[in-house]
DNA sequence: TCTGGATATATCCAATATAGATATATCATC
DNA sequence: GATGATATATCTATATTGGATATATCCAGA
């Protein structure tokens, strides 16, 4: 196992997420993301799951289906992930305190 | 103006969250996103605000030192982090109903 | 049946983004 | 006048990403 890394890649974090809820598999977290306007290509995909795997934040688990490979959280990928939608919602505390999200959508003046 | 881009980086939403309370420069921008444990080196931090400017979600305002270069958000750099905000709201959304966020610190098993 | 599209993983390369060093200059203060 | 903070900017090396390409299985429909 790798050194774990101190900061995540948005693709590294966006990945650790869509596995918050349980084991899933590439194809799986890729159609997941898909669905909150988050993309990531297939080689960005398959190369941060070496990557997190490598770093000990994701662990391979068992599963029946021969073309899959699931994977799974690991204690430190949940607390790296955690710490890192900490430091995002400070982020977005500020926008929101600033007003920046306070127009509904489109065409609202500032 | 060049076109705008459609998704942000992380460090130019970075830079119109910084920017989002009000009008600031450069050397502002990167002490203020510091305290949130925001890094962004020099170069990534000129070159970023050189691209926002380009693209015409930040523009340059009126000051009286010499020194500084004041920046503050367009409408439509508004509207792209808020987008942004929006959608990265979205996936810490995720990670918390997944439990992610809920132990407090270090030590706390999942 | 055979064909196309979805499912699934993986690698490669070009383009983009970032960090950190370096450079330059002003300002305050000791 | 030396030092450290303020302020902007560029350069290079590294990291990260997107998209093309490759391979293979599965399933539904013509």
């Amino acid at each position: 196992m790798g050194p774990q890394p101190k900061t995540l890649t948005p693709a590294m974090f966006q990945i650790l997420v869509a596995l918050a809820p349980g084991p899933s598999h590439g194809y799986g977290i890729m159609l997941e993301l898909g669905e909150m306007d988050v993309k990531l290509g297939p080689g960005t995909l398959y190369r941060s799951i070496k990557q997190l795997l490598e770093a000990g934040l994701i662990a391979e688990t068992e599963t029946d289906d021969e073309r899959r490979r699931l994977y799974e959280l690991t204690d430190a990928g949940a607390e790296l992930a955690a710490a890192e939608a900490q430091r995002l919602n400070a982020l977005i505390g500020k926008a929101r305190r600033a007003g920046l999200l306070t127009h509904p959508s489109l065409g609202t003046s500032r």
